[in-house]
DNA sequence: AATGAATGAGTATTCATTCAT
DNA sequence: GATGAATGAATACTCATTCAT
């Protein structure tokens, strides 16, 4: 990378940092173009050589942050897991403890996150983002951590929606706003029901 | 309620309805007030004599269309559910199933709900909404139905809360895009979902 | 006055006392006549019953209040002055000082007079205020109290403009912002002043 | 100076000549923002990246008029009033003089700052108008020509104060309405009240 | 006489985007 | 590549005034 490319990535960084602090502070819609520049240091129509619009900087950034979270998880759980002794259950189970626990220090990206994230970007994931090329992608990442496509797990990617989905928007207003229970409360039950939708796809088990 | 009253209802009715039709189908921030106004046949400063902004309408919107798609599956199901003979999983499946055969048949409605709907909005429900006063709220006809006060459910409210958020969350994608699969493959694995999480709050169970 | 012409009159000074609250309080421009209108405890459409319009009822409103300020200020000098032994120069100054007084103890009324009241206001006076007809207008009591025209001054209705423009453009910002000094600095200036001005006029003397 | 900041200050000229125009021609307040910039031949944003509303361009307005039209004056007097000759009085009146003749052959001058000059403007004066650096402010040329500080007169600050006020309250019926009298008839009243207020301010003079 | 619902013209202000330098 | 001046469409919101009741 030479130093005019790191002074790309460099602006482009700064770009996405800025936003993501004025989108989470202010509101995207809140946001405008030119205050993300005047806080980047850069001129307005810089902005135009980085991003085609508001919209497309927040898309970048969102799956930027979940990737970066989920990938962040998945090497966490590896290094302090003994990923190999747990079972599928109990690796998915310290994958979500190790999210819940950044979104609990982090609300500005679980409000930004939990406000944005749709399983469309999810899905697209990081691939269009800062990396733009190389790079395994964070899905490929994150399934290969739970050796999914090894244990003959039934219809894996509706086991994962499931739980994303269900993690992700329980979690909203219990770490926010307490509601209807704090975090503490609620983990047993979520941590419990994370393990019934593990149950149904279990390779001998049936749904329903 | 006098003539002048009548029509003012009528008025905030159409602007409702007016409201709800270019919000799912523009987007509430691409939609502005000059156009619902304009659509609704009333001019735009009248607008301001019913709501406050377009955020209001949008709120007052979501509790309505919530309440309503609330009350309207509550009263299917004590109508045609046998509601007495049916233990409560079975009641609270019911419903659900109403719910999201009415979602899959208004895919705007789920639009709107989805994108917008808060456990706070949720929480504070129709009562500012159309009709201000007499008139049950809805989560009272909610309750009452589901009798949760008498049959000593552990933490009935997060109960409440989880399926709620987990059969909302899972649903937006499934029915809107088929994604990761469509509802007819989804919904068992929902169903079951809901059974294992009412489980861990039945009387005897105990959470994880 | 009948009853109903008493209720007319009630509700017109009503709308002027509020009319003076807001437009000392908020500015003339920032006051609308909804306002005006609500905090009186009227309809909006009644406001047009009694005043064309905002700009109607607020020069109403100064010739009123000066008016009022200037009847005020005859009176006490003619009850505690002494008015017949006091020459007219000692008359006026004593008047000059008692307005003064007042404004310092109403700045609100100082705020509001002295941004509008024009010379052509003064003149016209307080003939279409409040009380329509009868009663002598104030200028001819203030004329009387002066009794200027029995004393052979030259040119008296300039010597009366001289000061009044004098008084009320110095003392604004001195009793308001105590600049480019108080007004207790200023006074002894001001009321030296008033005496060379009157002296051009005096019957033997001669200007300039 | 570059090309674009030329450009820029021959824009701000526009519209502070442009505003000038409209705002004596109809007022301030029924002078739109978009009239402005219409007639300043520029668009409407474009207003916004020099004034910050319409009370920004007019108080700079004010400043600069006024300043401008001090600066002359004093200058006029400077050139053909064989400035060292004359007593201060002598010099006062001089420049009060081409004031007055100035505003007698500029109406709409006179209108638009008898209406809108405050002490509070006059003192900030011109510093932050177009020029934004360099230029001995107004009042310094103004305060230098008359010598002030030389001269031990007492409380300098107070007889400015005191013929400003007189002079701009007084001139502005007068020469608009000949209210309640000509111009030639009032002078020579003015000028002795000038004179009057000066000698208070006399080294061994003393007030009242 | 009194009301207050309805009107819609009017205005300030923002902001994404372009393009000459 | 980078800049930032210029644009003008877009929009929220206000308010004086009318008029049917």
């Amino acid at each position: 990378m030479g130093k005019i490319d790191l002074n790309k990535t460099q602006k482009k960084l700064s770009l996405l940092n800025t936003a993501f602090e004025l989108f989470t502070t202010k509101g995207v819609n809140e946001t405008s173009i030119a205050e993300i520049a005047k806080e980047a240091g850069i001129a307005k129509g810089t902005f135009y050589l980085y991003f085609r619009d508001k919209y497309d900087i927040r898309n970048k950034l969102i799956s930027y942050k979940a990737g970066t979270l989920l990938i962040d998880a998945a090497e966490q759980v590896k290094l302090h897991g003994h990923t190999e002794q747990l079972s599928l259950p109990d690796r998915i189970l310290a994958l979500v403890d190790y999210i819940i626990k950044a979104l609990q220090a982090d609300k500005n990206l679980l409000m930004f996150i939990s406000k944005n994230l749709s399983w469309g970007i999810f899905r697209e994931s990081v691939q269009d983002s800062l990396q733009e090329e190389g790079d395994d992608n964070f899905k490929n990442a994150f399934y290969d951590l739970l050796s999914l496509t090894e244990e003959n797990y039934k219809d894996p990617e509706i086991m994962i929606y499931l739980i994303t989905e269900f993690v992700s928007s329980t979690c909203y207003n219990a770490i926010l706003y307490s509601e209807p229970a704090d975090m503490d409360t609620l983990k047993p039950y979520i941590f419990h029901t994370i393990r019934a939708i593990i149950e149904q796809h279990e390779p001998k088990a049936s749904a329903e």
